[in-house]
DNA sequence: TCCACACTTACGATTATCGTAAATCAAGAG
DNA sequence: CTCTTGATTTACGATAATCGTAAGTGTGGA
């Protein structure tokens, strides 16, 4: 063997993934070639892999043709994974309960990375929004983004303010590496984040940050989300800042034991 | 190279999704031991593959220990996977909207080898149900089962019978052939099944196939659940034997367009 | 403290995968 | 319908990734 640099990693699984990484709501099909050159893996090799992850049924090709989409194992993996997760199964019923008792779209987030990842979403008319962002990096102009950056340790928050650059995600985003401090500290303070169209126009947002209490780390956050239009940030602070602040405490006790 | 008896499938990957499928509800956690003794991969190999895994973030480390869980990028991929599935977002507008006018529990499955899989599911009480089986075997015991043995092409249908043993899975369970047999012309000619405590103690059930016209065949079904106690089989038939024939044809039309 | 078992590392042997080259297929242009 | 072009699939020797034995390290219970 060559070099040895890392024994204990498999590149073929990684490639695997990566392969079915690439099929999303946005892009739902896409052909070998497509995929050989995002990855850069060598056509044939691209072949043995969609070959493999069709023969699995993780993929299937569209009617015979040569384009490809995910297969119904992929779905059903898909079940699978958000039954095993057991963060998720662990703080669901609270979060169906507060949805039912204050009929608000609620949001909630982990921190993993850079970024934040869906944790559970309820919306106050359909139930999983599946167009909402699974992922988003912009985490300082998101509520959720704010209370976990209020409550980060602060060596944590030093790499994050050396290596992140603030873009206007809309008009009302904060861009100014001092002005995001001081509302984070005030943030921290209070013990809730607000967002004011400050990640997407017309969406407002209360979050609070979840906190395992164990290792005395945030490790995401859940936040109420409205219409702009109908709900005003000051209403919406003066309305739900109470409830946020112990939903968020509720759930942060059940993710301490949960987490482990 | 020895055999070269399919240089187009990649046994690594079989073997790390594998090893993933093992996580799920009633197995959120397991070790390497168990991993390895599943599968039958050596300890060593089972190592490098659960490190890659967890590397990936698609498993991790339960607090520093060796007990291994789901990690939060297979949640994130979960969500993707629902979210890139086309049929699933075909047909999850028009369940929802049944639902919200009915009031019922819908379920609906896919065909898949020789079981069925979970394809969307609307609770009439909670949203997704996070309980029920994903994949089930004992297809001629369920409505959805039985709508689709009944419309499958005769020559399938017959390799099922040869293959398959019915076994009680209630005291309703039909476990004589030659009864299932009419009981499935009796469902062909009127067009839904019906499933009266035969899976589940407490579970009615009426179903319709799922249709892709274009191919003609029979590609999964549509049930409504209802608890046995309050919904006595015949109550069910005559009160949404129409809603769940015309429900089935509504779902068929969009499956025909979207399954290719 | 010791034992038993599980996990991790090392490294030569093995063989799965890589990647060039050539064949086949599919779609659009003429 | 034929040709052309680009994509997909197959073949197969070369390469290097993975396998698997063996030895080392950790960990929990007796």
């Amino acid at each position: 063997m060559a070099k040895r640099e890392n024994d204990y990693f498999s590149k073929t699984i990684d490639k695997g993934f990566l392969i079915l990484n690439l099929f999303d709501q946005t892009h739902s099909r896409r052909n070998l070639t497509e995929i050989s050159r995002i990855l850069s893996i060598n056509p044939t090799s691209t072949y043995r892999y969609v070959n493999t992850l069709i023969e699995l049924g993780y993929l299937q090709r569209v009617s015979n043709s040569k384009v490809i989409k995910l297969g119904s194992r992929s779905l059903s993996l898909g079940y699978q994974f958000l039954q095993g997760f057991e963060l998720l199964q662990s703080i669901k019923p609270l979060i169906d309960r507060i949805y039912q008792e204050h009929g608000v779209t609620i949001d909630t987030v982990l921190k993993e990375g850079d970024g934040l990842i869906a944790l559970y979403r309820r919306e106050s008319k359909a139930t999983i929004n599946f167009r909402h962002p699974l992922t988003s990096k912009s985490i300082y102009a998101r509520a959720t983004g704010k209370a976990i950056l209020a409550n980060m340790p602060t060596e944590e928050f030093l790499v994050f303010t050396a290596k992140t650059k603030l873009v206007a995600k809309t008009k009302n985003t904060i861009i100014k590496m001092d002005d995001l401090i001081s509302e984070l500290e005030l943030t921290k303070k209070r013990g809730y984040a607000l967002a004011n169209e400050e990640y997407l126009p017309g969406l407002n947002a209360i979050a609070a940050p979840l906190i395992n209490f164990s290792k005395n780390s945030v490790v995401g956050a859940v936040s109420f989300d409205f219409p702009a239009l109908q709900y005003p940030i000051d209403s919406i602070e003066s309305h739900f800042a109470d409830t946020i602040k112990k939903t968020g405490m509720d759930l942060s006790e059940m993710i301490t034991v949960a987490d482990d």
